[in-house]
Order: structure tokens, then sequence, then C-alpha cells
DNA sequence: AGCACGCCGACT
DNA sequence: GTCGGCGTGCTC
């Protein structure tokens, strides 16, 4: 069921469908009286239900079984690994038209005799409501029979054989068309041509139109002449095309096409690898014959792509297919590119920003095997393949694998892991930062490590240099956020022709506004977190629930007019920026910057072109902006990434700092990366100057340990939330204490108000479960689903919304 | 999710 | 007296 609800539900299957009937199949059936959902087959047995009487399957909707068994394994996996209803990952995972519900439609069997005599009133009905429109579905049923009826009617006309179910999708589903010309067949025979051209003397436009279109159509006989193309190719006019369409000599035609792009062009071949790429190839290779899968630590710039395309060529010569799963789509075209020009028609891509109908071509033709390798974000991981050989998760420490706010919770990089495991296939992590985790499974040697530690064609990784903020203030070296130091790299950049980018994790221009005489600071009504100015739009945001504010002039709490700006937004720091270089374009990069439509694409052909000369921008800039031209990064206020509220602070600012840093140099190797900081002697900072790979992990992982944080426990956070405080705090301290009954204490912290105690209006309370690793972990588990049932028991706290994420 | 059932306030 | 508010429970 396409629902958020617990288990799965149990029908019988009606003797004419027992020999159809197959697990992994789409099946209609009723549910609750009056609705009508499409279920997928989980399992059939014979186990007589004891407690309810299971109602009868409508229809089977699919020929052969929509999804191949290892999905619906993986499914369960996630489901009880998650502790997620698997209904909610069925739902996360089909395109909403494969999960049709009340939108169904019913339509007449053609040629049947109906013989109305033995029909009832609805049954009645419904056969005259289809008899005067072809389809109807059930929603519009709802006009003319009573809601509980209307399931009854509908099945004791199937059962007559007299009505039917249409698959929706089949009869909206069009594909595209697109316009094609030629040029009539009657002109071109018995020599008309003389003529006609003369009859187009006095429209020469006309003239040359026609003439290229022939010219065009007859270059190539099997290539039809696109429409599109006589406007992009010659300065021609809409009309000019209409008069000869008129005249008959022209011919517009349509073809189908498929709605998803294809690259349609020449097919490159693969470079040689270099010695260290073909090393490393070599120990992958090894390493998936012992069926052990990879991650690639490959820096900036040191030819991952490569690697990743040599092993797509030899799962496809093979006979297997590849997944490669990226972040987010559009962020990385030139991956893309290389790949799309490689595969051309073999390739798919699939991700949110698609359509409903482009989802289900993608997952037509995956079900139908037609595609060899499908480039995808997360959810591409949930399509029926069938042959599936490698998967490879680029940038596997990404946090957009693992989205804390969309439901269903998982993270994909691990989800991956097991995917392949029930397809039998082998994965490649790829990341020029690896993730904590991933870097101690492979030092368990769970995972292959393999290693690219120097940039493609010998280009040298940036220098990277520390400057002491704290001391520059003092020696008054300073303007503002920025040290002479860094302002001086920056101009000498500039006139070098070179680009910078700037690295401000913050956004808006303060992140709070206080009242200087008695310390009022603007709250959001909803949440408990103060909201943040952006002066460029001149409002207060609330960063959690969205609400704006305007900026008081006088607190509102004791009138006075001294109102202070505290923490320093990107805003601020462009605004010094454009101080400090009144002479420079300088662009901003950040969500709010961002969020105009082509906003992106703007800015990107900009850098590109080198029209902008200072990029300025949140951690939105660590991704995809590989530019040629870019010298320098700096990070005025790098302090601000590692005092976070997160244990991952520090892994967070590495990755952030190094991947950022990886957009300076790429071809030059001249890249440099200031970090202006008031702890300079920080052993992050420090490391990352060195280059120490291995020394960075090292400190990540013996905090880890010290601590007591992921890999070395699993985490399980279960957070309460009502709109009541007194709620859910209660709530909270019973779930606490039955929690005590069953774990030892020293695995649970908590119940404790959250950090953030109030979003968008509901008081949230929570417990931090820190379980054993290996056997023990599954038997803490079942003890917590066994707390939580007790907890589940109490009806007063079923308003109460729990959420439970596992492994964040 | 959606919908029925049920218990309290402001209406003709 | 009743209509309807939404809090609560159930769906094979």
């Amino acid at each position: 069921m396409p629902l958020n609800l617990k288990g799965t539900f149990t029908y019988k299957i009606p003797e004419e469908l027992l020999q159809e009937i197959q697990i992994g199949m789409r099946v209609l059936v009723p549910f609750g009286g009056k609705k009508i959902y499409t279920g997928i087959v989980f399992e059939i047995h014979n186990r007589q239900p004891e407690t309810f009487t299971a109602k009868e399957i409508i229809s089977i909707l699919d020929e052969k079984p929509i999804l191949p068994e290892a999905q619906l394994h993986f499914w369960n996996w996630l489901s009880t690994y998650y502790l997620q209803n698997i209904g909610e990952f069925y739902r996360f995972a089909f395109p909403s038209s494969l999960k049709l519900e009340s939108e169904t439609y019913l339509k007449l069997k053609p040629n049947t005799e109906i013989n109305f005599e033995n029909l009832d009133v609805n049954e009645m009905y419904l056969i005259q409501a289809l008899e005067v429109r072809q389809m109807i579905n059930v929603t519009e049923i709802e006009a003319f029979i009573p809601k509980k009826l209307i399931v009854k009617t509908i099945n004791a006309l199937i059962d007559l054989q007299y009505i039917e179910v249409d698959e929706k999708i089949a009869e909206k589903y069009k594909a595209k068309e697109i316009s094609y010309l030629k040029v009539n067949q009657d002109v071109l025979r018995d020599n008309f041509l003389p003529e006609v051209l003369k009859s187009l003397d006095k429209a020469p436009k006309q003239k040359d139109l026609f003439l290229l279109i022939l010219s065009k159509q007859q270059e190539n006989e099997n290539q039809p002449v696109k429409k599109s193309f006589v406007f992009e190719e010659g300065n021609f006019s809409h009309s000019q095309l209409k008069s000869l369409l008129e005249k008959n000599l022209i011919e517009e035609y349509l073809l189908q096409k498929d709605r998803l792009e294809s690259f349609e062009g020449e097919i490159e071949t693969l470079e040689k690898l270099t010695d260290l790429q073909f090393a490393a190839n070599e120990e992958i290779n090894l390493s998936f014959k012992q069926n052990i899968n990879v991650l690639l630590h490959g820096v900036t710039a040191s030819g991952k792509t490569h690697l990743y395309l040599e092993h797509i060529q030899e799962c496809i010569n093979n006979e297997k297919n590849v997944l490669f799963l990226l972040p987010e789509i559009s962020l990385t075209k030139q991956i893309i590119q290389r790949l799309e020009k490689k595969y051309g028609k073999s390739l798919c891509f699939y991700h949110t920003k698609l359509t409903d109908f482009e989802r289900v071509e993608v997952w037509r033709k995956v079900r139908n095997n037609e595609i060899k390798i499908l480039i995808g974000t997360r959810n591409a991981l949930f399509l029926p393949f069938l042959n599936l050989g490698l998967i490879i998760v680029d940038e596997e420490h990404d946090f957009s694998y693992r989205p804390r706010e969309v439901s269903p919770y998982f993270n994909a990089k691990d989800a991956a892991l097991v995917l392949a495991n029930f397809y039998k296939s082998h994965v490649i992590l790829g990341s020029a930062t690896p993730s904590v985790e991933s870097f101690y499974l492979a030092e368990k040697g769970k995972l292959k490590y393999v290693f690219l530690g120097k940039r493609f064609g010998g280009v040298a990784l940036p220098t990277v240099e520390l400057i002491n903020f704290e001391e520059a203030q003092k020696l008054q070296q300073s303007k503002g956020q920025f040290s002479f130091k860094l302002i001086e790299k920056l101009k000498e950049n500039l006139e070098q022709k070179k680009q910078s980018i700037i690295l401000h994790n913050r956004r808006g221009y303060a992140h709070v506004v206080e009242c200087e005489s008695c310390g009022y600071v603007n709250y959001c009504s909803n949440c408990d977190v103060v909201m943040t100015y952006h002066k460029y739009s001149r409002e207060m945001k609330c960063h959690y629930c969205g609400q704006k504010a305007t900026k008081p002039a006088i607190c509102p709490k004791c009138h006075s007019e001294k109102i202070n700006e505290r923490g320093v937004g990107i805003e601020q720091i462009e605004e010094e920026l454009q101080k400090l270089f009144p002479e420079s374009e300088i662009d901003r990069m950040d969500v709010d910057s961002m969020r105009k439509k082509f906003a992106y694409e703007k800015l990107y052909e900009k850098i590109e072109s080198g029209e902008a000369e200072i990029i300025l921008g949140t951690q939105m800039i660590s991704k995809g902006l590989d530019f040629d031209s870019i010298e320098l990064v700096a990070i005025p206020k790098a302090d601000s990434l590692l005092y976070t509220q997160d244990f991952r602070a520090e892994e967070k600012a590495y990755q952030l700092i190094t991947q950022v840093s990886g957009r300076a140099g790429r071809t030059s190797g001249e890249g440099k990366i200031l970090i202006q900081t008031y702890n300079p002697q920080h052993q992050v900072f420090t490391l990352i100057r060195e280059n120490d790979t291995a020394g960075i992990y090292k400190h990540f992982l013996e905090e880890r340990k010290k601590f007591l944080y992921p890999p070395f426990v699993k985490l399980i956070l279960i957070e309460l939330k009502h709109r009541r405080e007194d709620k859910a705090d209660r709530a909270s301290q019973f779930l606490g204490s039955v929690l005590h009954k069953y774990l030892p204490p020293e695995c649970i912290l908590g119940p404790e108000k959250s950090p953030i105690g109030k979003v968008r209006n509901l008081y949230q309370f929570q417990v931090l479960l820190k379980l054993p690793k290996g056997k023990n972990y599954q038997i803490y588990k079942d003890l917590i689903l066994k707390s939580l049932a007790e907890f589940d028991e109490i009806t007063g706290y079923h308003s109460i919304k729990k959420s439970i994420t596992v492994d964040f």
C-alpha cells in the first residue's frame, strides 16, 4: 500500500487470478470502504487470517512483475533497518502515475452484451454512465453511487465481465512528437522545380528557405529535416515558412520522439589511463574479483571520472548495466557530458526534476532492459533493474544522499551497498573527501581503499596558507572581516585576470539583530530560533519555517534605537568586498540569490566567460564549479565552520574546505587557498595545510572513538513533537522511562528538549540512543521496538508525532 | 492518507 | 433541541 501504515495487508486472491498473480506485480485492492489503491504483491501465502476477513483483490495491473525480487528485498531491508514503514518507501520509489489511487479508470468491455435484468440500481447507473462516456474514474462515480457501495458495484460488474479497469498511464501517456519538414513530393516529380523556383522570385527569402530545406533534405536522405533547424540555421521567420506551407511546396509532418533527451553524436573513445590511474584501476579489478567493494579516494582533479568510465565500459562489455549516482543532477554537468558523448542512447537520467511521464518512461526502459547506464539521484536506486553489475556513488560523502528533512530517511550511500548485494553487483564509492564512516570501513577491510593522491597530468595541488586573524587585528592589519594579507592576495589575483572564490557559509546579512540596551533578540514566532537579517531583501527570515518579518527600527521591548547586528552573514561579506573592490565584478551564490529561474545557469555562464571576477558563496559553491581560471580560494571566517553544534562539524568543515579548494588551479597547478582564522593552530586547519589526509582521518576517528560517535556506535534519534509543550515533554519522559527498562543507561541520552525546541509551532523533545555495533545491535534495536510498542499502547500519546532516524 | 465515529460549543 | 467543530482510531 502506498501509505505510511505499519506492515502489509492481506487480501484474498480470486480463483481466476491464481494462475496469473506473481510477487512484485501491482494489484488493485479495495481499502477502507470506498477507496481503491494500487498495492504491490509482497508475499503469496495460504495462511488464513484469524482476526479479520480478507477482502478480494479486484484485478492485476501488470502482465509481468513491475518489481524484481531484488527490489522487494531492498525495500524490506530499508524498512526494517531505518524503522520506517515499507509503504513510505513504496510511495517514495514509485512515480505517482504508477501508483494510481482513486484516479483508476474504468471502461466497458468491448463487444459485451449486457443483460440489464440482473443488475441492481447502482450497477445500472454505472453501466449507463459508461455508455455515455467511455471512461470514468472512481472519484467521479461518487457523484451517483453511495460511497460505501462503490467498490461492491465495481467488483460485481468486473465479475460479470461487463467492465474492466483501464490503465491510466497507457491512455494518458503520449510520446512527444517533433515537427519535421520536407519538400512536397509532387514538386520534385515531373521536373516542376524550375517553375516553382521561378514563382518564388518575388519572395527571395522564401526561395532561400525552400532551397535550404531542399538541400538539407538531399544531403542525407535518411536524416529528416527538423523544423527547428530552419530557425536555428538560417535567419528565417515563421511567416516565411508559413507561406511555403500554404503554397503546398513544403510539408510539415510529425515524428514521435522519445521524451527523454539523449545525445546523438560522435562516440568518444577513452583516453589512455595514466600510470597512477592504471595502478588504481588494477587495484579495483583485483578487489572486485574478491567481491569487495571499493572506496575510491581521489583528490580533486585526479581523474576519478576517468576510472569510472573505465569500469562502466568494462561492466557493459560484460553485458551488465550500471547505476551512476550523483548527489544532485544539475550541478555536475561535466561528468554527464562526458558520459553522454560516449554512450548516447543507452544512457538515461532519473532525478526529481523529471515530470511524472518522463519517470514512467525511464521505468519502462529499465524494466525492459533497454538502458545500459542510468545516471540519477538517490531515487534512482528504486528503479526495477534487471541486470545490474555496478553501482557508482560519486561524491559519496555528500549530505544530499541523506537529507534529514525528507521522509523516509535513508542514506543512499549505504542503501547502494545493500542494493548491490541483492543484485550481486559491485560498488565504487568515490570522493575527494570520503565520509569518516566509509574511511573506517575501508580501514577495517570491509571496503577496498584505493587512493589517487595526485592530480591528473601532474598538476600540483593548491597550496594552503593560514592567516592568523587575531594577530592581524592586533597589529591593525585588517579591515572589517578581511586581513590586509587576504586583501592583497585578492588584489594580485584580480590583476592577473584570474578568478577568486570566497566561501562564507552563513546566509543573510546578520545572524542576529539585538537590542544593545535590553538584549532583546528577534525570535521566530513559530520556531525556537532567532531570525536572520537579510539586508538584500530587507527582511528578517526564519531559516527553519521560512517566516518573514520586518526588521525592527526600534526595540519593541524597550524602544531603544540602538539595534545591533551580530554574526556576519554572506551579504555583509559581499558589502565589504564591494567596498574593497568597487571596480570588480562580484557575484553571490547562495540559496537566496539562486532562487530565481536560471539564476544558476546565468552565473555559470558569467564565470565561464570570465565576466565574474570574485565569486562569493555558501557551501553551494563547493559543487560543480570546475573552471580553469579560478586560482584563489579564500575563507575569511573559517572558524564559523568548526563551531556548530554537530559531532560532524569538523568533518563537514574539512570536506567543505577541501572541496572548495579543489576548484582552484585545476589546470595551472597554482591554486592558492587562504584560511583566515583565530585558531591557526587548530588541528583541522594544520592538517589541511599539510595536506595530511591520513592524519586528518586519524584525528577524526580518535575524536569519534573518544566521545562515542559513529562509526564506533550506532545512533538512533527518536523525536517527539506536539503543539503543546507539556504534552510533548511528558510523553518524552515516559518514553525515556520505558527505554530505561530495557536498555543500559549509558545507551540513552535524554529525554531532553531538542536543540531547536520548537519548529513550525511544534515543540520537540528527543531521546538519542547510542547503540553498540555488531551482533548486539539487532538485539538492542528489537528492544527499542518493544519500547516503542509500549509507548504506543498509551492512547493519550497517539496525537504525538514521532519520528525515528537511524544512522543520521 | 482519508474517512467515520464521537463528544462539546453556537445556532435556527 | 441540532449542526458541525476537530480529536481519535482504523483500514486487510
